[in-house]
DNA sequence: GGGGAGACAGACCTGTCGGTCGGTCGGTGA
DNA sequence: TCACCGACCGACCGACAGGTCTGTCTCCCC
């Protein structure tokens, strides 16, 4: 059991390194020595607890980004209250993360989407699903919040929630090459602007 | 001079060749002699004509993608009507051959940007200068379009440029991962709303 | 206290990559 | 006709990738 325990202490600290490194530089240019040598282990000690370089991949879209998406984007947009609001200030935290921490786990999940896109089936797959689910929680709380009268029935929930999360994927892109902090104050106001034209009982 | 039109075409076919695997496959997933197999060429035509992998990248980024991203972002909206109908239909008209050919530049433009970003900042470099490139002339749109009154002076002509290629770079990602015409049309039905929201002398 | 299993080390294998280099070939001008 | 040059060929090189395999160390259990 007390190895157990120190296996998947490896495992984990394997899995962080990995996702900060392909994030960083990308899977098909991060070999398996660089993320290796940053954590002062051999390829024995991988191999001994991977198959391969794409089951590790895998399990790090399974265990830690799925967490990270879910903790960041879609519990915090779950609430009752405006929808609008909520994914407004979701956003707007998850920016501000951006901004000072290179590696906000939204934007993690575009670029690997990008990356494998077209070239690896299988992890695309899982990288899919976790944006499926994003998708999926926003068209629910939007769906919600009609109910509750925040915006009236006949706006798209499918197309709103496709347009917050290309938006979102595009900003994060555009990001990286510079000016940060003045692309998101620029986002998140035309985001309040396309929001207010659809709010209801408007809190802006 | 007849060797010098031979050289050229030459050259010309190893960069359309060159972009459509590099696009498709991805730049540093894609080897020479994946393209050279492609053309029927060899090693040495390639570095007869090029220095480097690198420099072939930077010819192929200069001379074929900011040609096709001026023709066919740029150009479009440089009317003198309402700015958002031209953008609009520029973006539609981007959107709907992205449908059936999966190379439209625009978002080649995107995807490359990706790819680059923090890996190689001479490719990066020039590969910016286009898209600010597209940006410049959509803020010079939208201000054209304050003078002739579609929309009011408050609005923030530069947030507005930045939302719309954020959005539109994050809507081509997502269209690569299957359901094109889906998407497109929420899309589009969006950012009618969105424009919608802002335009005075509303011709929608 | 010794043996067996878990956790890892690291030399090594094979394939592929970007890049080099001597050689070839066809047209062209003298 | 023959030297020459632009355009190209393809064998080869070293670096490095992912993956394998054998050996080793350290606990724990009996």
């Amino acid at each position: 059991m007390e190895k157990n325990l120190k296996s998947r202490a490896t495992i984990n600290r394997m899995q962080q390194k990995g996702l900060e490194l392909f994030y960083q530089k990308g899977y098909y240019t991060t070999s398996l020595d660089d993320i290796l040598k940053a954590l002062q282990l051999s390829k024995g000690a991988f191999y001994y607890h991977f198959q391969s370089k794409e089951d590790f991949m895998v399990s790090i879209v399974q265990h830690l980004l799925f967490r990270k998406v879910y903790s960041m984007l879609i519990e915090p947009i779950e609430g009752k209250e405006d929808p609008f609001r909520n994914i407004e200030t979701c956003l707007e935290n998850a920016l501000e993360i951006a901004e000072h921490n290179p590696m906000d786990f939204g934007f993690v999940l575009g670029n690997f989407m990008n990356e494998f896109n077209g070239k690896n089936e299988n992890v695309s797959r899982y990288l899919n699903d976790i944006c499926k689910a994003w998708e999926v929680s926003l068209v629910t709380a939007l769906q919600k919040g009609k109910s509750d009268g925040y915006l009236e029935r006949h706006h798209d929930s499918e197309g709103i929630a496709t347009f917050v999360i290309s938006s979102y994927f595009g900003v994060r892109s555009l990001m990286v090459g510079g000016n940060p902090r003045m692309l998101r104050y620029q986002y998140m106001q035309q985001l309040r602007c396309y929001f207010k034209s659809m709010a209801l009982k408007s809190t802006f």
